[in-house]
RNA sequence: GAGCCCGUAGCUCAGUCGGUUAGAGCGCCAGGUUGUGGCCCUGGAGGCCGUGGGUUCAAUCCCCAUCGGGCUCCCCA
């Protein structure tokens, strides 16, 4: 057996035949349940240009600085996306979806890719579905929005969750806290972890999100967002809170929750899972009031969030949630000797026309081979057919969960098998 | 970018204190049943023990490097 020689690249998976049903599974779910709260699908390009990227997200994220894949093709730079909502706001601006009327609820599943050190529920290319709610600066859109989100986890049953909630203030509100909240870190400037430091002058707020044990002290004591939000941000905030409670979703409210994303305004939010180890982020959003106008677009309000399908698929595994069922072969054909190869190739056509799924052998094996082939496909009737049914037109059906057989023309296979198939279980 | 752990059959793993043909279970293929799956029995295929170099009479085992994987920090989905 030769080594193989090539493989995925560092950090990306192969998603393999045995987990793809779990995939379409929460697909299937996920379409579902946009359709009930009449959001549409969108799909976007893989590569975006990287100036938009850097735009939307921030220059000086760490998304930008150190996780994004970028190439240079001609005059042009490329980036895999790293996240969607960026570039589904390029494309309302692009395609002027504002002029459709209306509030634009879109949806989105697909991959996404960072550079960054892969381990446990962090690839590469990972995948994320969410949603992105432009044109409507209500506190519905944000409560919408995040009862999408847990609609998603509550149908699939991962409950064990904690939904943070903080409000980090429109501009005016977070110019005010930051220059607050500089002057009260500055004296202990020298004392503040290295990357806290850097953070000081450019942006203040993430030193609240830092982990770094010696800024703690320091992160504990300082003034908080809540302090310095105007009345604006502060009625919106309540109402989100007031909202979700009116929707029995739990939450706590997180005053140092500071996502890693420029582009967020007012409410910020984020779902961990203690089922996930040390990457226990499911999902997360906020509002964005200022990104649209940002990347060219007129000043636009909108709110989404972003869930990782790894890290789902991960806790239903941790809590032995399965999406999918095995799937069952209706029929699959065993014959013997050419002739009857040949009629039960043609005869597979019939049978997927009345809507059943159908296989035969495809290496002319002995039908001890053929019988563990079906087997293993979890066939639930097999068809036999050598030179004695078909010189008779007799066909032995075989129900594969009693081994029992019975002889029957091929009409009548259909009629049986159907008539099973539309049986109540 | 930093730290720790790990690379032996398709999969999960034994093993060799360095010494002739490297093992098991599961899976796969075939036979037992000249036309019958799942259980059982028998047999078979499948490994240059991740790769390169070093030490040695001798390396899958020791040393170094490298690649790959896992976990952690940072950050995030």
């Amino acid at each position: 057996m030769a080594k193989p020689s090539y493989s995925t690249p560092l950090g990306m998976v192969d998603i393999l035949p045995d987990q793809t049903p779990s995939w379409r599974a929460l697909e299937q779910i996920i379409h579902e349940e946009a359709a009930k709260f009449n959001f549409q699908e969108i799909r976007t390009p893989i590569l975006e240009p990287t100036k938009l990227i850097k735009r939307g997200i921030g220059q000086l994220t760490d998304i930008v600085t150190k996780e994004i894949f970028a190439f240079q093709k001609g005059d042009t730079n490329y980036t895999l996306r790293p996240e969607l909502t960026a570039p589904v706001v390029r494309s309302f601006v692009q395609h002027h979806l504002d002029q459709r009327g209306g509030v634009q609820k879109l949806y989105y599943i697909g991959p996404m890719f960072r550079a960054e050190r892969p381990q446990k529920g962090r690839q590469r290319q990972f995948h994320q579905f969410g949603l992105e709610v432009i044109g409507s600066a209500d506190s519905v859109a944000d409560i919408e929005t995040i009862a999408f989100m847990m609609r998603i986890y509550q149908r699939i049953g991962i409950k064990n969750f904690t939904l943070k909630l903080n409000s980090i203030g429109d501009l005016e509100s977070r110019e005010r806290y930051k220059q607050v909240l500089r002057d009260d870190l500055e004296p202990h400037r020298s004392k503040l972890s290295e990357l806290s430091q850097q953070r000081l002058e450019k942006n203040p707020m993430r030193i609240l999100d830092s982990k770094e044990p010696e800024d703690q002290e320091y992160i504990a004591k300082a003034p908080k967002i809540q302090d310095y939000l105007n009345e604006d941000s502060t009625i919106h905030f309540e109402k989100v809170k007031h909202g979700l409670q009116v929707l029995d979703i739990p939450f706590e409210v997180d005053t140092y929750l500071v996502r890693g994303m420029d582009y967020y305004t007012r409410t910020a939010f984020e779902l961990s899972s203690p089922d996930l180890g040390s990457q226990d982020a499911l999902a997360g959003g906020g509002r964005y009031d200022l990104l649209v106008e940002e990347i060219g677009g007129k000043p636009t309000p909108a709110v989404g969030f972003a869930a990782g399908m790894e890290r789902l698929l991960i806790a239903c595994e941790e809590l032995n949630i399965s999406l999918s069922e095995k799937s069952v072969l209706d029929i699959y054909i065993v014959s013997l000797g050419e002739e009857a190869r040949n009629w039960a190739l043609s005869f597979l056509p019939e049978l997927r026309s009345h809507g059943l799924s159908a296989s035969m052998d495809y290496t002319g094996r002995s039908m001890k081979a053929q019988m563990k082939e079906a087997n293993r496909e979890h066939t639930r009737f097999t068809i036999i057919a050598g030179e004695n049914e078909l010189n008779n037109r007799a066909f032995i059906l075989r129900d594969m969960n009693k081994s029992v057989e019975v002889n029957l023309s091929a009409k009548e296979i259909i009629s049986t098998v159907l008539a099973h198939k539309s049986r109540p279980k």
